[in-house]
DNA sequence: CCGGAACGTGAGAGCGCTCTCACAACTACG
DNA sequence: CGTAGTTGTGAGAGCGCTCTCACGTTCCGG
């Protein structure tokens, strides 16, 4: 039995070997291994079945020490572990960003850092040129990624606009037409003293879209009252607290905009306990359309967020900031979608 | 002024450079940089100060070619994009890998194949010497990978107990413990007939916990009916017309047990519309405790998987294994928790 | 006071690959 | 038939790092 498959060594063939197997240079192999076209059809044959036989697979560090390239794509997620827990949205947004990155034959890195410790290795790794080029996951917008990586000339887009107008690449959703539309969707079923519950007003996502919720107040003519504007934090519990609050200041509102699916539970859950009817006495939206929306009782009107598409367009615009010297930075902001479902159904005819 | 922070040409200061701002040869930086012990401490400090001025970071590429280390794991998650978006399993999973990582100074790459050209670009990625070692999440059993890597002698370690007694390092939750202890604690409420919804049959999780069920059942001298049976598939549709079935089945029933949260927000639902109190009428267990245990009416008792411990166990495992030469394969079972909600609660005394 | 151990440092090879350049073998054209 | 171009292939340098080995100092015991 000679049939032996090079089993406890490390059948690491190299260039070199592959070369002597099919009789040329290492150069001939390179060129066939990298679909180079000035390689006459036999050789390229004989090349070919030497790789085969000898299961011969490119040493990346090697090829990456001289290119100056390593083909991965860094996603970078700076979010406290609760966040992450809950929230469907990063498995989706990886997802979208991974498919994405697989057509152009790229790798994603997934880094998460924990803490400052954790970050600052971050930096290094990504300065290491480990990478080529960075997609930033950062809600919070006082991240200092961004500029430190920039200040290294490695490639990034961020997810979400940033606070300050800061020169970068950046994808969104657009947040605030969102919201207006989740609005003017409630005023559209017969309601007027709709209130909102916010995301924490140190993101960007929470301030847009509480914008979009006064922009189709005023669009319709409706007063903006402070009392139907409670802050949350994006959690559960944190929409019950701005529900019980909501229904203290103003005990008549007939409608609630919430900036996240979460708070909506937690809301509905507070106005259910409260002894309101969903949709009768009190409609809700939510926004981020998670699958939570679908298996509440009544089913959660939503905001979609395209977010595969956000991760597909974020590396788009990476791989072309890549092949591209001119870094002029832009922005994409990808249009939302309501999904109605009972928890807003129109007000009955009195 | 003459403050120029090597603007816009790359940074890249290298070892050489390094050397020679500080006057000592290569191998001294490298040794600094390395953190070998003999070094006399002004030279390391002198040589310090240089990789300071000079931003230095070690080119990964360059090192990694010589050491034939990559000092980076890979985390390979096989599983259709369904289920990533609604399972809260996988970043709590990542989460753990992730944090045990960092402690190692290992860098996590997260691959997920979407497809089979896909999982072919995998295989050549992880043979390509990319990582020096691989975390395997596939809760299929059928998956080829463990034996391709072996094969290339690339450590392995995956999650859950591979179908087939494979030669393979694994971590596990003790499934069919914890469905034991979910069934005996409903047994302890009172409950007299206990029906049971699965997961796929072609899961070990689904498998396991149908065995617990079952032990639990046996241990308390109670008949084990199959009409009390319903097969599932871990997700929420399911879930509910499994309980249908049961529900048609055996109307008389008392309690369920879930092999998944999910399922069981399923069975409530079923089991609110067919005019059934919970737990009053029916007492529920889900598994997993996931988030949305928490936000059902009444909440839902769970089976708590020690998710974030079975990932660190699986970096200690793999750098275990990655450190010596012997692969012997060890398996790792973790045990879990119940935790108790109202959907469980005691029978009120008849 | 000398031989050898201990210690710190430098020189140089080489990891596996790409890429430029040179060159041989054709082809085409005046 | 000579010259210029075209095409396929090989030789060789070198990417940035680690690591072995050799060498110069210092220190100590006999």
């Amino acid at each position: 039995m000679a049939q032996v498959e090079a089993s406890s060594t490390r059948p690491v063939a190299t260039l070199d070997e592959v070369a002597r197997v099919a009789g040329v240079s290492r150069a001939t192999v390179s060129r066939v291994v990298n679909g180079s076209p000035k390689v006459s059809a036999d050789v390229r044959r004989t090349v070919e079945r030497a790789i085969d036989r000898l299961g011969y697979v490119p040493n990346r560090a090697a090829r990456s020490l001289v290119t100056r390239r390593s083909d991965s794509i860094a996603v970078v997620i700076t979010e406290p572990a609760s966040r992450l827990f809950n929230d469907p949205f990063f498995p989706r947004l990886i997802r979208g960003v991974s498919t994405a990155l697989a057509a152009r034959d790229l790798q994603l890195v997934l880094l998460m850092p924990d803490d400052e410790v954790d970050e600052r290795r971050t930096v290094r790794y990504l300065t290491a040129g480990h990478v080529d080029g960075v997609i930033l996951v950062s809600l919070h917008g006082d991240d200092p990624l961004p500029s430190q990586l920039a200040a290294r000339n490695i490639p990034v887009v961020v997810l979400a606009r940033p606070p300050h107008g800061v020169d970068v690449n950046y994808v969104d959703a657009d947040n605030r037409d969102g919201a207006r539309r989740a609005t003017a969707h409630l005023i559209d079923g017969g309601r007027r003293r709709i209130g909102t519950i916010t995301g924490p007003s140190d993101m960007v996502a929470g301030v847009d879209r509480l914008a979009g919720y006064r922009d189709a107040l005023a669009d319709a003519n409706l007063p903006i009252d402070a009392d139907l504007i409670a802050g949350g934090d994006f959690t559960h519990a944190g929409g019950a607290a701005a529900m019980d609050r909501l229904l203290v200041a103003r005990p008549d509102l007939d409608a609630v905009f919430c900036a996240s699916d979460l708070m909506a539970v937690g809301a509905l859950a507070s106005l259910q306990a409260a002894g309101r009817r969903v949709p009768e006495d009190v409609a809700i939206v939510g926004y981020d359309d998670s699958p939570i929306a679908t298996t509440t009782r009544p089913g959660l009107t939503s905001v979609r967020q395209p977010i595969e598409e956000m991760g597909r367009e974020m590396v788009h615009l990476l791989t072309e900031t890549l092949d591209q010297a001119d870094r002029i930075p832009r922005r994409v902001v990808l249009a939302t979608e309501l999904i109605a479902r009972a928890s807003s159904a129109r007000r009955a005819m009195p």
